[in-house]
RNA sequence: GGAAGCGUGGCAGAGCGGCCGAAUGCACUCGCCUUGAAAGCGAGAGUCCCGAAAGGGUCCGGGGGUUCGAAUCCCUCCGCUUCCGCCA
Protein backbone atom coordinates (compact mmCIF):
# COMPACT_ATOMS: atom_id res chain seq x y z
CA UNK A 1 0.00 0.00 0.00
CA UNK A 2 1.40 3.62 -1.07
CA UNK A 3 1.65 6.74 1.23
CA UNK A 4 -0.80 8.93 -0.59
CA UNK A 5 1.24 12.10 0.00
CA UNK A 6 4.11 10.29 -1.74
CA UNK A 7 2.01 9.07 -4.66
CA UNK A 8 0.76 12.71 -4.85
CA UNK A 9 3.98 13.91 -4.35
CA UNK A 10 5.06 15.16 -8.21
CA UNK A 11 8.63 14.05 -7.15
CA UNK A 12 7.37 10.53 -6.97
CA UNK A 13 6.51 10.42 -10.70
CA UNK A 14 3.90 8.09 -9.54
CA UNK A 15 1.71 8.37 -12.96
CA UNK A 16 4.15 7.09 -15.41
CA UNK A 17 5.81 4.42 -13.52
CA UNK A 18 2.11 3.02 -12.79
CA UNK A 19 1.38 3.46 -16.32
CA UNK A 20 4.59 1.18 -16.99
CA UNK A 21 2.36 -1.74 -15.61
CA UNK A 22 -0.59 -0.38 -17.66
CA UNK A 23 -2.34 0.72 -14.73
CA UNK A 24 -3.77 4.28 -14.93
CA UNK A 25 -3.99 6.68 -11.53
CA UNK A 26 -6.61 8.35 -10.76
CA UNK A 27 -4.82 11.45 -9.03
CA UNK A 28 -7.85 13.60 -8.85
CA UNK A 29 -9.59 10.68 -7.08
CA UNK A 30 -6.80 10.03 -4.84
CA UNK A 31 -6.26 14.28 -3.98
CA UNK A 32 -9.78 14.55 -3.09
CA UNK A 33 -9.86 11.26 -0.78
CA UNK A 34 -6.66 12.60 0.96
CA UNK A 35 -7.28 15.94 1.38
CA UNK A 36 -11.44 14.96 2.11
CA UNK A 37 -10.36 12.57 4.53
CA UNK A 38 -7.44 15.14 6.69
CA UNK A 39 -9.77 17.77 6.81
CA UNK A 40 -12.51 15.41 8.27
CA UNK A 41 -9.59 14.65 11.05
CA UNK A 42 -9.24 18.17 11.82
CA UNK A 43 -12.54 19.15 12.44
CA UNK A 44 -13.20 15.73 14.54
CA UNK A 45 -10.46 16.99 16.34
CA UNK A 46 -10.75 20.43 16.87
CA UNK A 47 -14.68 19.10 17.95
CA UNK A 48 -12.56 17.06 20.66
CA UNK A 49 -10.69 19.36 21.84
CA UNK A 50 -13.69 21.78 22.21
CA UNK A 51 -15.89 19.13 24.26
CA UNK A 52 -12.49 18.82 26.56
CA UNK A 53 -12.50 22.13 27.44
CA UNK A 54 -15.99 21.99 28.18
CA UNK A 55 -15.92 19.48 30.57
CA UNK A 56 -13.35 20.71 32.49
CA UNK A 57 -15.78 23.87 32.69
CA UNK A 58 -18.58 21.67 33.32
CA UNK A 59 -16.61 20.42 37.01
CA UNK A 60 -15.35 23.95 38.03
CA UNK A 61 -18.94 25.71 37.41
CA UNK A 62 -21.34 27.15 39.26
CA UNK A 63 -24.71 25.94 39.90
CA UNK A 64 -26.32 28.36 37.74
CA UNK A 65 -23.69 28.30 34.91
CA UNK A 66 -24.00 23.89 35.03
CA UNK A 67 -26.89 24.01 32.84
CA UNK A 68 -26.01 26.15 29.98
CA UNK A 69 -22.30 24.70 29.82
CA UNK A 70 -23.93 20.85 30.00
CA UNK A 71 -26.31 21.82 26.75
CA UNK A 72 -23.36 23.37 25.10
CA UNK A 73 -21.31 19.98 25.39
CA UNK A 74 -24.11 18.05 24.45
CA UNK A 75 -23.88 20.03 20.73
CA UNK A 76 -20.41 19.16 20.48
CA UNK A 77 -21.03 15.97 21.30
CA UNK A 78 -23.36 15.97 18.20
CA UNK A 79 -20.60 17.65 16.14
CA UNK A 80 -18.34 15.35 16.99
CA UNK A 81 -20.41 12.21 15.76
CA UNK A 82 -21.00 13.90 12.50
CA UNK A 83 -17.18 15.07 11.81
CA UNK A 84 -16.64 11.23 12.63
CA UNK A 85 -18.91 9.86 10.61
CA UNK A 86 -17.62 11.81 7.61
CA UNK A 87 -14.08 10.90 8.46
CA UNK A 88 -14.88 7.46 8.75
CA UNK A 89 -16.66 7.48 5.34
CA UNK A 90 -13.12 8.96 3.61
CA UNK A 91 -11.25 6.52 5.32
CA UNK A 92 -12.90 3.65 4.01
CA UNK A 93 -12.86 4.96 0.64
CA UNK A 94 -9.22 5.87 0.43
CA UNK A 95 -8.40 2.64 2.32
CA UNK A 96 -10.17 0.78 -0.76
CA UNK A 97 -8.51 2.51 -3.27
CA UNK A 98 -5.13 2.57 -1.82
CA UNK A 99 -5.23 -1.41 -1.32
CA UNK A 100 -6.06 -1.31 -5.31
CA UNK A 101 -3.14 0.58 -6.25
CA UNK A 102 0.06 -1.62 -7.19
CA UNK A 103 3.42 -1.57 -6.34
CA UNK A 104 5.79 1.65 -8.51
CA UNK A 105 7.73 -0.63 -10.65
CA UNK A 106 11.45 0.34 -10.38
CA UNK A 107 13.10 2.44 -13.54
CA UNK A 108 15.64 0.23 -13.99
CA UNK A 109 13.13 -2.59 -15.30
CA UNK A 110 13.28 -3.07 -19.18
CA UNK A 111 9.72 -2.10 -20.88
CA UNK A 112 6.91 -4.65 -21.56
CA UNK A 113 4.24 -6.65 -20.29
CA UNK A 114 4.98 -10.05 -21.05
CA UNK A 115 8.04 -12.67 -20.36
CA UNK A 116 8.88 -12.12 -23.94
CA UNK A 117 10.17 -8.95 -22.79
CA UNK A 118 12.18 -9.70 -19.75
CA UNK A 119 15.89 -9.32 -20.29
CA UNK A 120 18.48 -11.79 -20.04
CA UNK A 121 21.11 -11.10 -16.69
CA UNK A 122 23.34 -14.52 -16.92
CA UNK A 123 22.87 -17.88 -17.57
CA UNK A 124 24.55 -20.78 -15.93
CA UNK A 125 25.22 -24.14 -16.82
CA UNK A 126 24.78 -25.84 -20.25
CA UNK A 127 21.74 -26.59 -21.71
CA UNK A 128 21.56 -30.59 -22.40
CA UNK A 129 21.24 -31.23 -26.07
CA UNK A 130 19.47 -34.50 -26.48
CA UNK A 131 18.35 -36.48 -29.48
CA UNK A 132 15.12 -37.46 -28.48
CA UNK A 133 14.50 -36.15 -24.86
CA UNK A 134 11.42 -37.57 -23.06
CA UNK A 135 9.48 -34.73 -21.11
CA UNK A 136 8.93 -35.37 -17.40
CA UNK A 137 5.80 -36.91 -17.92
CA UNK A 138 7.09 -40.08 -20.05
CA UNK A 139 10.03 -40.00 -17.65
CA UNK A 140 8.14 -39.92 -14.68
CA UNK A 141 5.57 -42.77 -15.70
CA UNK A 142 7.87 -45.15 -17.43
CA UNK A 143 9.98 -44.56 -14.33
CA UNK A 144 6.77 -45.49 -12.23
CA UNK A 145 7.45 -42.72 -9.82
CA UNK A 146 4.28 -40.54 -11.27
CA UNK A 147 0.88 -41.46 -11.53
CA UNK A 148 -1.31 -38.62 -13.24
CA UNK A 149 -4.59 -40.80 -14.05
CA UNK A 150 -4.53 -41.42 -10.17
CA UNK A 151 -4.62 -37.55 -9.36
CA UNK A 152 -7.36 -36.93 -11.53
CA UNK A 153 -9.11 -39.91 -10.51
CA UNK A 154 -8.77 -38.51 -6.24
CA UNK A 155 -8.69 -34.24 -7.04
CA UNK A 156 -9.20 -33.65 -10.71
CA UNK A 157 -7.12 -32.32 -13.22
CA UNK A 158 -3.99 -30.27 -11.85
CA UNK A 159 -3.44 -32.58 -9.48
CA UNK A 160 -0.09 -35.01 -9.09
CA UNK A 161 0.58 -38.15 -7.35
CA UNK A 162 4.21 -39.03 -7.10
CA UNK A 163 4.83 -42.88 -6.32
CA UNK A 164 7.72 -44.35 -4.63
CA UNK A 165 11.25 -42.97 -5.47
CA UNK A 166 9.34 -39.76 -6.91
CA UNK A 167 7.84 -39.32 -3.55
CA UNK A 168 11.13 -39.74 -1.70
CA UNK A 169 12.78 -37.28 -4.19
CA UNK A 170 10.40 -35.00 -3.67
CA UNK A 171 10.90 -35.26 0.31
CA UNK A 172 14.47 -35.51 -0.61
CA UNK A 173 14.48 -32.01 -2.33
CA UNK A 174 12.89 -30.36 -0.05
CA UNK A 175 14.97 -31.59 3.18
CA UNK A 176 17.98 -30.36 0.70
CA UNK A 177 16.80 -26.80 0.33
CA UNK A 178 16.13 -26.30 3.86
CA UNK A 179 18.99 -27.79 4.76
CA UNK A 180 21.23 -25.27 2.58
CA UNK A 181 19.55 -22.22 3.48
CA UNK A 182 19.28 -22.83 7.22
CA UNK A 183 22.97 -24.14 7.16
CA UNK A 184 24.63 -22.01 4.88
CA UNK A 185 22.33 -18.81 4.14
CA UNK A 186 21.19 -18.07 7.31
CA UNK A 187 18.05 -18.76 7.05
CA UNK A 188 15.83 -19.65 10.17
CA UNK A 189 13.10 -22.46 9.63
CA UNK A 190 9.29 -22.06 10.13
CA UNK A 191 6.43 -24.27 10.44
CA UNK A 192 3.90 -22.13 9.53
CA UNK A 193 -0.25 -22.50 9.03
CA UNK A 194 -1.23 -22.59 5.36
CA UNK A 195 -4.61 -21.32 6.19
CA UNK A 196 -4.59 -17.98 7.13
CA UNK A 197 -7.01 -14.97 7.51
CA UNK A 198 -8.12 -12.12 4.91
CA UNK A 199 -6.15 -9.38 6.67
CA UNK A 200 -3.12 -11.70 6.11
CA UNK A 201 -3.65 -12.21 2.59
CA UNK A 202 -4.23 -8.63 2.33
CA UNK A 203 -0.83 -7.87 4.30
CA UNK A 204 1.16 -9.26 1.12
CA UNK A 205 -1.03 -8.42 -1.33
CA UNK A 206 -3.01 -11.17 -2.80
CA UNK A 207 -6.35 -9.75 -1.49
CA UNK A 208 -8.17 -7.83 -1.97
CA UNK A 209 -7.72 -7.83 -5.71
CA UNK A 210 -7.01 -11.34 -6.53
CA UNK A 211 -9.14 -13.57 -4.38
CA UNK A 212 -10.34 -15.61 -7.60
CA UNK A 213 -6.69 -16.88 -7.86
CA UNK A 214 -7.34 -18.19 -4.06
CA UNK A 215 -8.84 -21.46 -2.45
CA UNK A 216 -11.12 -20.29 -0.33
CA UNK A 217 -12.82 -22.17 2.51
CA UNK A 218 -15.73 -21.35 4.80
CA UNK A 219 -16.50 -23.70 8.16
CA UNK A 220 -19.42 -22.10 9.82
CA UNK A 221 -18.78 -18.28 9.70
CA UNK A 222 -15.14 -18.94 9.47
CA UNK A 223 -13.27 -17.65 6.24
CA UNK A 224 -9.93 -18.55 5.83
CA UNK A 225 -8.09 -18.98 2.81
CA UNK A 226 -5.28 -21.23 1.30
CA UNK A 227 -1.91 -19.67 0.71
CA UNK A 228 -0.74 -19.46 -2.46
CA UNK A 229 2.80 -19.79 -1.17
CA UNK A 230 4.72 -19.52 2.30
CA UNK A 231 5.78 -15.72 1.33
CA UNK A 232 2.30 -15.08 2.74
CA UNK A 233 2.36 -16.52 6.67
CA UNK A 234 6.51 -15.41 6.48
CA UNK A 235 6.02 -12.06 5.47
CA UNK A 236 2.78 -11.57 7.75
CA UNK A 237 4.48 -13.26 10.95
CA UNK A 238 5.50 -9.51 12.31
CA UNK A 239 2.44 -7.85 10.59
CA UNK A 240 1.74 -4.83 12.93
CA UNK A 241 4.91 -5.77 15.06
CA UNK A 242 7.72 -2.66 15.18
CA UNK A 243 11.15 -4.43 15.00
CA UNK A 244 14.29 -2.87 15.90
CA UNK A 245 16.40 -1.78 13.26
CA UNK A 246 19.67 -3.23 14.03
CA UNK A 247 17.99 -6.74 14.32
CA UNK A 248 17.45 -6.59 10.58
CA UNK A 249 17.61 -8.20 8.30
CA UNK A 250 15.64 -11.23 9.16
CA UNK A 251 16.10 -14.48 6.73
CA UNK A 252 13.17 -16.97 7.01
CA UNK A 253 12.37 -20.57 5.18
CA UNK A 254 9.50 -22.69 4.92
CA UNK A 255 8.64 -25.29 3.36
CA UNK A 256 5.02 -25.65 2.51
CA UNK A 257 2.33 -26.85 0.50
CA UNK A 258 1.01 -24.28 -2.10
CA UNK A 259 -2.31 -23.91 -3.58
CA UNK A 260 -3.44 -22.18 -6.61
CA UNK A 261 -6.71 -21.94 -8.60
CA UNK A 262 -5.14 -21.28 -11.93
CA UNK A 263 -7.76 -19.00 -12.96
CA UNK A 264 -7.06 -17.77 -16.49
CA UNK A 265 -4.59 -20.48 -17.55
CA UNK A 266 -6.91 -23.15 -19.22
CA UNK A 267 -5.32 -24.13 -21.72
CA UNK A 268 -1.48 -23.27 -20.69
CA UNK A 269 0.70 -26.35 -19.41
CA UNK A 270 -2.31 -28.42 -18.84
CA UNK A 271 0.55 -31.56 -18.77
CA UNK A 272 2.63 -33.01 -15.85
CA UNK A 273 3.92 -31.23 -13.09
CA UNK A 274 4.22 -27.35 -13.99
CA UNK A 275 1.39 -25.86 -13.08
CA UNK A 276 -1.07 -27.93 -10.08
CA UNK A 277 -3.62 -26.47 -7.91
CA UNK A 278 -1.19 -27.96 -5.18
CA UNK A 279 2.41 -27.97 -4.96
CA UNK A 280 5.04 -28.17 -2.48
CA UNK A 281 7.86 -25.12 -1.96
CA UNK A 282 10.31 -24.07 -0.15
CA UNK A 283 10.36 -20.01 0.09
CA UNK A 284 12.73 -17.40 1.35
CA UNK A 285 11.87 -13.98 2.70
CA UNK A 286 13.86 -11.33 4.07
CA UNK A 287 12.59 -8.70 6.15
CA UNK A 288 15.56 -5.84 5.46
CA UNK A 289 15.93 -1.70 5.67
CA UNK A 290 14.79 -0.13 2.73
CA UNK A 291 17.88 1.43 2.23
CA UNK A 292 19.48 -1.69 1.56
CA UNK A 293 16.39 -3.69 -0.55
CA UNK A 294 18.58 -4.17 -3.75
CA UNK A 295 21.20 -5.49 -2.73
CA UNK A 296 18.86 -8.30 -0.71
CA UNK A 297 17.63 -8.56 -3.47
CA UNK A 298 21.23 -9.85 -5.28
CA UNK A 299 21.65 -11.82 -2.05
CA UNK A 300 18.54 -13.86 -2.07
CA UNK A 301 18.54 -14.54 -5.61
CA UNK A 302 22.30 -16.25 -4.74
CA UNK A 303 20.86 -18.18 -2.49
CA UNK A 304 18.28 -19.50 -5.41
CA UNK A 305 20.84 -19.86 -7.52
CA UNK A 306 23.25 -21.78 -5.20
CA UNK A 307 20.76 -24.37 -4.58
CA UNK A 308 20.48 -25.18 -8.81
CA UNK A 309 23.68 -24.99 -9.05
CA UNK A 310 24.62 -27.53 -6.68
CA UNK A 311 22.26 -29.53 -8.53
CA UNK A 312 23.67 -28.93 -11.50
CA UNK A 313 20.66 -27.97 -13.58
CA UNK A 314 21.38 -25.01 -16.04
CA UNK A 315 18.95 -21.64 -16.05
CA UNK A 316 19.24 -18.50 -16.51
CA UNK A 317 18.51 -15.14 -14.81
CA UNK A 318 16.14 -13.00 -16.14
CA UNK A 319 15.23 -9.40 -15.53
CA UNK A 320 11.53 -9.42 -15.36
CA UNK A 321 9.66 -6.29 -17.62
CA UNK A 322 8.05 -3.31 -15.71
CA UNK A 323 4.39 -4.58 -17.06
CA UNK A 324 5.13 -8.57 -15.96
CA UNK A 325 5.98 -7.94 -12.36
CA UNK A 326 3.55 -8.75 -9.32
CA UNK A 327 1.16 -6.51 -8.02
CA UNK A 328 3.47 -6.00 -4.87
CA UNK A 329 6.93 -6.19 -6.11
CA UNK A 330 9.10 -3.23 -7.58
CA UNK A 331 11.57 -5.03 -8.74
CA UNK A 332 11.76 -9.05 -10.39
CA UNK A 333 14.52 -11.57 -10.80
CA UNK A 334 12.94 -14.61 -12.68
CA UNK A 335 15.35 -17.79 -12.71
CA UNK A 336 14.57 -20.24 -15.42
CA UNK A 337 14.63 -23.20 -15.75
CA UNK A 338 16.25 -25.44 -18.80
CA UNK A 339 13.88 -27.92 -19.79
CA UNK A 340 15.25 -30.13 -22.67
CA UNK A 341 12.00 -31.50 -23.82
CA UNK A 342 10.64 -27.85 -24.66
CA UNK A 343 13.73 -26.49 -26.00
CA UNK A 344 13.50 -23.47 -23.72
CA UNK A 345 13.93 -22.42 -20.44
CA UNK A 346 10.86 -22.37 -18.03
CA UNK A 347 10.52 -20.34 -14.96
CA UNK A 348 11.37 -22.62 -11.22
CA UNK A 349 11.69 -19.36 -9.02
CA UNK A 350 10.99 -15.62 -8.62
CA UNK A 351 12.57 -13.45 -6.60
CA UNK A 352 11.18 -9.77 -5.79
CA UNK A 353 11.81 -6.51 -4.24
CA UNK A 354 8.45 -5.15 -2.56
CA UNK A 355 9.93 -2.18 -0.99
CA UNK A 356 7.95 -0.69 1.69
CA UNK A 357 4.55 -1.73 -0.20
CA UNK A 358 4.12 -4.88 1.71
CA UNK A 359 5.39 -3.65 5.42
CA UNK A 360 2.69 -0.82 4.53
CA UNK A 361 -0.20 -2.77 4.13
CA UNK A 362 0.69 -5.46 6.84
CA UNK A 363 2.04 -2.51 9.03
CA UNK A 364 5.76 -3.88 10.06
CA UNK A 365 7.80 -0.99 11.17
CA UNK A 366 11.23 -0.42 12.06
CA UNK A 367 12.43 1.27 15.16
CA UNK A 368 16.10 2.63 15.28
CA UNK A 369 18.32 3.55 18.38
CA UNK A 370 18.15 7.11 18.01
CA UNK A 371 14.26 6.75 17.73
CA UNK A 372 13.76 6.61 13.98
CA UNK A 373 10.97 4.89 12.72
CA UNK A 374 9.86 3.73 9.29
CA UNK A 375 8.94 0.54 7.41
CA UNK A 376 10.72 -2.41 6.60
CA UNK A 377 11.53 -3.80 3.16
CA UNK A 378 10.27 -7.49 2.62
CA UNK A 379 11.60 -9.47 -0.13
CA UNK A 380 10.94 -13.15 -1.53
CA UNK A 381 11.53 -15.80 -3.60
CA UNK A 382 11.14 -19.22 -4.46
CA UNK A 383 13.75 -21.55 -2.78
CA UNK A 384 12.63 -23.30 -4.90
CA UNK A 385 9.83 -25.03 -6.02
CA UNK A 386 10.13 -28.90 -5.47
CA UNK A 387 7.90 -30.02 -8.18
CA UNK A 388 9.20 -27.86 -10.90
CA UNK A 389 12.92 -28.73 -9.55
CA UNK A 390 11.78 -32.24 -10.00
CA UNK A 391 10.49 -31.88 -14.02
CA UNK A 392 14.34 -30.23 -14.25
CA UNK A 393 16.03 -32.95 -12.30
CA UNK A 394 14.08 -36.04 -14.44
CA UNK A 395 14.52 -33.88 -17.76
CA UNK A 396 18.15 -32.75 -17.22
CA UNK A 397 19.25 -35.99 -15.64
CA UNK A 398 17.97 -38.22 -18.46
CA UNK A 399 20.26 -40.56 -20.19
CA UNK A 400 19.96 -42.44 -23.38
CA UNK A 401 19.39 -45.32 -21.63
CA UNK A 402 16.11 -44.21 -20.14
CA UNK A 403 17.19 -44.04 -16.78
CA UNK A 404 17.94 -40.32 -14.50
CA UNK A 405 20.97 -39.88 -12.98
CA UNK A 406 20.46 -38.23 -9.28
CA UNK A 407 22.39 -35.13 -8.70
CA UNK A 408 25.38 -35.72 -6.38
CA UNK A 409 24.67 -33.56 -4.02
CA UNK A 410 21.17 -35.25 -3.54
CA UNK A 411 22.09 -38.71 -3.14
CA UNK A 412 22.74 -38.31 0.54
CA UNK A 413 18.77 -37.25 1.09
CA UNK A 414 17.83 -39.63 -1.66
CA UNK A 415 19.99 -42.66 -0.62
CA UNK A 416 20.05 -43.77 -4.60
CA UNK A 417 21.77 -42.10 -7.04
CA UNK A 418 20.20 -43.09 -10.18
CA UNK A 419 16.31 -43.86 -11.42
CA UNK A 420 15.70 -46.68 -13.66
CA UNK A 421 12.57 -48.05 -14.97
C1' G B 1 -19.42 -27.97 23.46
C1' G B 2 -20.35 -26.85 29.29
C1' A B 3 -18.50 -24.07 33.90
C1' A B 4 -15.48 -20.37 36.32
C1' G B 5 -11.89 -16.58 36.13
C1' C B 6 -8.86 -12.97 33.67
C1' G B 7 -7.55 -9.18 29.75
C1' U B 8 -3.87 -1.84 31.99
C1' G B 9 2.54 0.88 28.90
C1' G B 10 8.66 -3.78 26.84
C1' C B 11 7.65 -7.00 31.36
C1' A B 12 5.55 -7.23 36.33
C1' G B 13 1.75 -4.72 38.73
C1' A B 14 -1.59 -0.43 41.16
C1' G B 15 -5.68 2.29 39.83
C1' C B 16 -12.83 6.28 45.05
C1' G B 17 -16.70 8.18 37.34
C1' G B 18 -13.32 14.05 36.76
C1' C B 19 -6.76 15.72 39.99
C1' C B 20 -5.17 9.04 35.04
C1' G B 21 -1.58 8.71 29.49
C1' A B 22 -2.18 6.30 33.81
C1' A B 23 1.31 4.93 40.70
C1' U B 24 5.34 1.61 41.77
C1' G B 25 9.26 -1.98 40.50
C1' C B 26 12.32 -4.02 36.65
C1' A B 27 14.12 -3.15 31.91
C1' C B 28 15.53 1.22 28.58
C1' U B 29 18.08 6.18 27.04
C1' C B 30 21.20 10.31 28.45
C1' G B 31 24.23 12.70 32.14
C1' C B 32 27.19 12.57 36.94
C1' C B 33 30.41 9.33 39.60
C1' U B 34 34.39 5.34 38.19
C1' U B 35 40.82 3.43 35.21
C1' G B 36 36.50 0.34 33.32
C1' A B 37 32.01 -1.92 35.00
C1' A B 38 28.37 -2.54 38.79
C1' A B 39 26.00 0.07 42.54
C1' G B 40 24.38 4.99 43.61
C1' C B 41 22.48 9.91 42.18
C1' G B 42 19.98 13.16 38.54
C1' A B 43 17.17 13.72 34.10
C1' G B 44 14.33 11.58 30.20
C1' A B 45 11.48 8.38 27.65
C1' G B 46 4.92 5.23 25.05
C1' U B 47 1.65 4.65 20.29
C1' C B 48 -0.82 6.34 16.29
C1' C B 49 -3.23 10.48 13.62
C1' C B 50 -3.83 15.82 11.94
C1' G B 51 -0.53 20.04 11.56
C1' A B 52 5.11 23.69 8.07
C1' A B 53 5.44 24.48 13.24
C1' A B 54 3.42 25.75 17.77
C1' G B 55 0.08 22.65 19.13
C1' G B 56 -4.19 19.49 19.09
C1' G B 57 -6.40 14.73 19.01
C1' U B 58 -6.23 9.27 19.96
C1' C B 59 -5.20 4.85 22.72
C1' C B 60 -6.03 0.89 29.45
C1' G B 61 -8.33 -6.60 24.37
C1' G B 62 -12.33 -5.04 20.01
C1' G B 63 -17.18 -2.80 19.32
C1' G B 64 -21.45 -0.43 21.45
C1' G B 65 -24.11 2.03 25.61
C1' U B 66 -25.00 5.24 30.23
C1' U B 67 -22.89 10.32 31.58
C1' C B 68 -21.24 17.11 30.56
C1' G B 69 -17.17 13.49 31.72
C1' A B 70 -15.42 6.20 31.81
C1' A B 71 -9.25 2.32 32.62
C1' U B 72 -13.13 2.72 36.34
C1' C B 73 -20.60 1.39 35.47
C1' C B 74 -23.72 -1.67 31.68
C1' C B 75 -24.13 -4.79 27.06
C1' U B 76 -21.71 -7.58 23.40
C1' C B 77 -17.79 -9.86 20.73
C1' C B 78 -12.81 -11.72 20.77
C1' G B 79 -8.64 -13.79 23.20
C1' C B 80 -6.21 -16.26 27.33
C1' U B 81 -6.16 -19.48 31.82
C1' U B 82 -8.25 -23.52 34.78
C1' C B 83 -11.78 -27.68 35.30
C1' C B 84 -15.19 -31.14 32.52
C1' G B 85 -16.46 -33.29 27.60
C1' C B 86 -14.47 -34.60 22.73
C1' C B 87 -10.30 -35.43 19.86
C1' A B 88 -4.56 -36.38 16.67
Amino acid sequence: MHDPRVLLDPATDAVRKLARRGYSLDVERLERLSSGRNAAIRKADECRAEANRLQKAVKGASADERPALVEKAKETKAQITLAEEEHRLLEAELGEYLLEIPNLPADELPDGASDADAEQVRTWGTPTELENPLDHVDLGEKLGILDLGRATKLSGPRFAVLKGRGAALERALARFFLDRHTERHGYTEWSVPTLVSRATMTGTGQLPKFEQDLFRTEVADRELFLIPTAEVPLTNLHAKETLAAEELPLAYTAQTPCFRSEAGSYGRDTRGLIRLHEFSKVELVRIVDPARSRAELETLVGHAEAVMQELGLAYRVVRLAAGDIGFSAEYTYDIEVWLPSQGTYREISSCSDFGTFQARRASIRTKAKDGTRGFAATLNGSGLPVGRTLVAVLEQGQQPDGSVRIPEALVPYTGFDVLTP
